[in-house]
DNA sequence: CCGGAACCTAACACTCCGTCAGAAAACGAG
DNA sequence: CTCGTTTTCTGACGGAGTGTTAGGTTCCGG
């Protein structure tokens, strides 16, 4: 599952020069993700640029976006990072809005970081393909567990169900992913980023807090 | 820039036939939406559905995201109404939660209806398509719009400021976007819609009366 | 230096794109 | 009704990319 996949289509398993080809292939793959829109990426365009033909593309990926999964389980995205910091917050009191702030910060830090294999996977995932489904969901998981366990610690006197917490941690996580992605689209219609990392902290706060945000 | 514009790709202003037949065009396309993915409709296609050749189809249109245009135009897609009940609903006090779960309910049932279209709009946003990023702004204007006042008229003793408002606005209509889109999503992950609801009311609530969520 | 395994590619059949010249249909003035 | 004009439509084509296969090239151990 989590080791990859590099039989090639015949189903023999490379060698060290098939290995090496696969991986000048996955390389200019990345390289024009970086300089070109994703969808004007044609096979012939990573074989020209690897120095090989099409054939040979097809010989390691039955399609670009194969090659694009690859890369992207690759990089081994997750934010473990991001959910360690949830659980490692104080959210009562007045640190608890410090802590919500630090998280909207860092969140809008890791989706910028990512904002290339994001982007793809998340149009992949417009299209309707369920193996970048799959990888936002497993992207997205540890933060929204996170979320989830300090809700329940947190907010001991409301009486959520577990499915309810997991529920609310999840539209918080769907929330900044929305935001942050259309940051610029925001931008564009006068609202500030500095005012949107606010409006998040409030939001997150609350979920978490169950007490109305402070005035800031 | 509200008026369509039907001219055809040599400048000309259609007649009575050009325009029929153009409409025909839209009705094939919209038709072959609700069928199969939006990628995998191509010119031909829709040429052969209207039982015309491609030249024609390129007559009326530069390309199938045009025409998608001209379908999603049509069809006048805002939330008028949504931004009414948000304006007309009273948001204190126990009938103000009632108020976000029916902002909640109104919401997903709205998405539902326009989702064959909606699911094409992102899915060309996620692409880079401005045009469609114009028309999911407008789209969700006049909502966004509705909340910014009811936040203002509501928490008068927080001092927000406009773009403030605007912002949190901004970020629960992207919240509820995002969570609707990708419902089935949770629900395979083991998140009911009802939660879900729950938790979007929750949320709603909070962020425009600025109190804490009453139990439910 | 030879033979087989691993690797690569030329060539091909196919699909769709987008354009243009000219055929066909509709129109309208006489 | 008829004929020239305008509007609409389409056959045919060059170009680009896809995905496959048969056969060539490279590599390596013996």
């Amino acid at each position: 599952m989590v080791i990859e996949d590099t039989r090639a289509s015949d189903g023999r398993i490379p060698g060290r020069r098939g290995l090496a080809t696969r991986q000048r292939l996955l390389d200019c793959t990345e390289h024009l993700l970086s300089a070109m829109s994703f969808r004007d990426i044609k096979v012939i365009d990573v074989a020209r640029k690897a120095k090989t033909s099409p054939a040979t593309f097809y010989q390691y990926f039955p399609d670009i976006e194969s090659a694009v999964l690859a890369l992207a389980e690759a990089t081994n995205l997750d934010t473990t990072e991001l959910g360690g910091l949830v659980r490692g917050a104080d959210w009562r009191g007045k640190k608890g809005y410090e802590s919500a702030l630090q998280l909207a910060d860092a969140f809008i830090e890791f989706w910028e970081r990512h904002r290339a294999t994001i982007r793809v996977a998340d149009l992949l995932v417009a299209e309707g393909d369920m193996r970048f489904q799959a990888i936002r969901t497993r992207l997205l998981n540890d933060l929204a567990l996170a979320l989830g366990e300090v809700i329940a610690k947190t907010r001991t006197g409301a009486k959520l169900s577990s499915s309810r917490r997991l529920a609310t941690a999840g539209v918080l996580v769907a929330m900044m992913a929305n935001v942050t992605t259309h940051r610029f689209t925001y931008e564009f219609w006068g609202i500030r980023t500095a005012d949107l990392r606010a409006s998040m902290a409030d939001i997150i706060y609350t979920s978490v807090s169950g007490k109305a945000a402070p005035a800031s």
